[in-house]
Order: structure tokens, then sequence, then C-alpha cells
DNA sequence: GTCTATAATGCGATAGAC
DNA sequence: GTCTATCGCATTATAGAC
């Protein structure tokens, strides 16, 4: 028979008992409240209730805390590269579902989507994660090229700024949306959608 | 006859020989690449190549130099308010000038303005530049609902969510539009405003 | 307008006890 | 899984010389 200690392994209620996943999700809240560079581990020590070395228990620097948040946010974000090519013929429909699915992961992941996108590049970590963000920005580009050679899309636009400027719209939404809020998220998302390919104009009948 | 030293108070070429202003744009420069918070007086002091505590002679402390940077920013953007309000007459045509000169304020104020739309309202300070900006936001979802009522906009929309993605895409152009960069202004503030009104789809004919 | 020197505090991380 | 104590260095700001 097992040793019963090492239930308290998988024990994660007690009062504190941290483990790497509850430290993780208070130090992405308190990076996005005063910037990674910014937050000491002092401060996540104090607003864990714990102090500082019992930090280190849990994970193996301030550094790897920020990989771990940033790959939640990237691993999904880069996996809709490969649904949308899958699933969908036209590119016009490839581009509203790579532009809804992005939406989504931004909705369902804001905490670490909003520190990716406030990254400044300041380590090789940072700017290994800001480069993997402009291969999404390129996908997009590429889509919207794509989907203006079909005919489906203006071709008065340039493409790079144009995704540049979807992108812009759709990420701002980490910076007011709020899960308690008065707004909807598929009612957002429709919003928005919507807007970026009809337009705010009335149409003329 | 005034004594010849009073003229080096006008003097801003020398050496480092720096006043208020240089201090005030290389500092603005630090916040946006570190964060404010992140950013020490003594890595302002190395990038001026000057002590510590020569800045202080320029500047009281390190939250002026943050005050006076959001006030760059801040006043031109909310002056845009008071302009739209006397030329224009639809609020359709209100609405587009709105957004072209929040857009060029932008341009023109890139780094204060980068500035203030990374706050996270940490200080009093922050909290009451934060304000400001709100309010710049309730105008802008108030002219979207007035377009709205004039039969100029799509009535579908939420205001309040159509003014915040309006100036989320819009405000987005400070993460990467560069002035030595291949994409020239006016054209890229074409090309939005084109974009959010006529959207992205080609008119069936 | 700049300097050196200094005060008091806070930083990331480690050692080792319980 | 948490603690106290500690290391060596960085922090904002001031005092006072030149």
């Amino acid at each position: 028979m097992p040793a019963i200690e090492t239930m308290n392994t998988a024990a994660k209620r007690g009062r504190p008992g941290y483990d790497q996943d509850s430290v993780l999700t208070i130090a992405v809240e308190l990076f996005n409240q005063h910037g990674y560079e910014a937050t000491s581990m002092g401060k996540l020590a104090d607003r864990l209730g714990i102090s500082k070395s019992a930090i280190y228990h849990h994970v193996p620097s301030k550094e790897d805390l920020l990989r771990l948040a940033l790959d939640e946010a990237l691993i999904p974000l880069e996996a809709v590269v490969q649904d949308e090519h899958t699933h969908q013929r036209s590119a016009d429909e490839r581009l509203e579902l790579f532009l809804r699915e992005t939406f989504r992961i931004l909705i369902a992941k804001r905490p670490c989507v909003t520190l990716l996108l406030r990254l400044r590049g300041n380590t090789e970590l940072e700017r290994t994660a800001l480069a993997r963000r402009r291969e999404l920005d390129r996908k997009l580009a590429e889509l919207v090229t794509l989907a203006q050679s079909e005919g489906s899309l203006r071709v008065d636009l340039e493409p790079r700024a144009t995704a540049r400027l979807l992108f812009g719209m759709i990420n701002s939404v980490v910076d007011w949306y709020r899960e308690d809020g008065p707004l909807n998220a598929s009612a957002l998302e429709q919003d928005a959608i919507s807007m970026v390919f009809e337009g705010l104009h009335a149409h003329k009948k």
C-alpha cells in the first residue's frame, strides 16, 4: 500500500497550500497590474500570503512564471492557424474563422493574452514570444491577400496594415472586456466581425 | 547689460546640457520600453549620460515626468472634442473627424500617447489620467449613438462596444507604426477610416 | 548643470530548519 | 509547503561641493 502522505500532493485546498498553477494565476494577475518587470517576488509573496522563498518551491524563477503564462496564450493562438486551414474552403470564410477563434481564445485566456500583448522585448524570452506573435500577424496578412485575390475582399487596402488594424481591434478587447460586465462575449464577437466585414455605414437601399 | 552667463539658460546644445524637455523625451522613451514603474532613475541617468542626482535639477520627481508626458497626450486629445463639435454638421461627419484627428494626434504624439494607453491605474495620477481617457470613450460612444439616430450608421451595433472597438483599432497603431517604416501615415489613416465605415467586403454590383 | 557620497529600503535568489 | 535569515546589488531621493 502506498503511504497516505502521497495524497497531499494532489490536495489543492487547505489554507495557502499552493501548487504551480494557482501561483501562476495570481502571478499573471500581478504581472498585468504592474508589468512583469515591476512585479517583485516580494509583492507576489504578499499577495499569496506566503514568504518569498516559498514561491521558489513551486517555480524555479520569476522568468519561468512568464514563460509558462506566455505559452498558455501562444499555444492555442498558434493552433488557430492549423484549424482554419483544415476546415474551410474560401479565404473569406477562413479569414472570418481566424478572427472569431482568435477572439474566443482572447476571452478564454484573457490574463495570459494580455500579458503577451504588453511585452516589450527586453529579454530573450520576450523577443522569442514576440517573434511567435509576428508570425500570427503574417498569417493573417496572408489570408487578407488571398481573400483579395479571390475577389471577396476589397483590393484597395494594404494587406499588412489591414491585418494589424484587425488584430488591433480584436486584441483591444483584453483592455476592457470583463467576464462580469454588461457585455455578452458572443454578441461582442458578432458586432466586431460584422463591423469589420460590413462597415459602420447604413446600407443604401 | 545683462551678464553673458544668462545665455546658458537658453542654450540647449553643448554636450549633455539638458533641459526639462530633452530629459522628458528620453524618459518617455524608457517608460515605454520598460514600463513606468520598472524604469529607474538610475537607468534614465545612464541613458542620458549624467548622474542620477543631475536629473533632479530638471524635474522634481519621477512622477512629475509621468505627469508632464500624460498632459502632452491628453490635452490635444481632449481638444479634439471641441474641434469636431464646432465645425461639422452631421454626426456622421463629426464621427469621422473625431477618428481622423485622434489618429493624427496619436502619430504626432506617439510616445506620450503610448504611455497613456499602457497605464494600469496604480497611483492617483494614473487613475486621474485614465478617467480623462474614459471621458473620451464616452464622447465617442455618444457620437455613435447620435449618428445612429440620424440614420447614417447601422443601429444593430451596441454604441459603447463600437466606440471601444473603434478606439482599439486606431490606438493599436502606436504599437506598430514607425515614422521611418514603409507605411505612409495619411494612407494608413485613409485605410483605417474607410475600413471602419465601408467594411472589408467587396461591394456586390 | 553636474558631481560624489550617502540614507533607507527593496530586489531576486539561496541555505537550511521544521 | 512553508519559514527565517542572509547575500550582493539596485532603488528613489537628498546633501553639499564645484
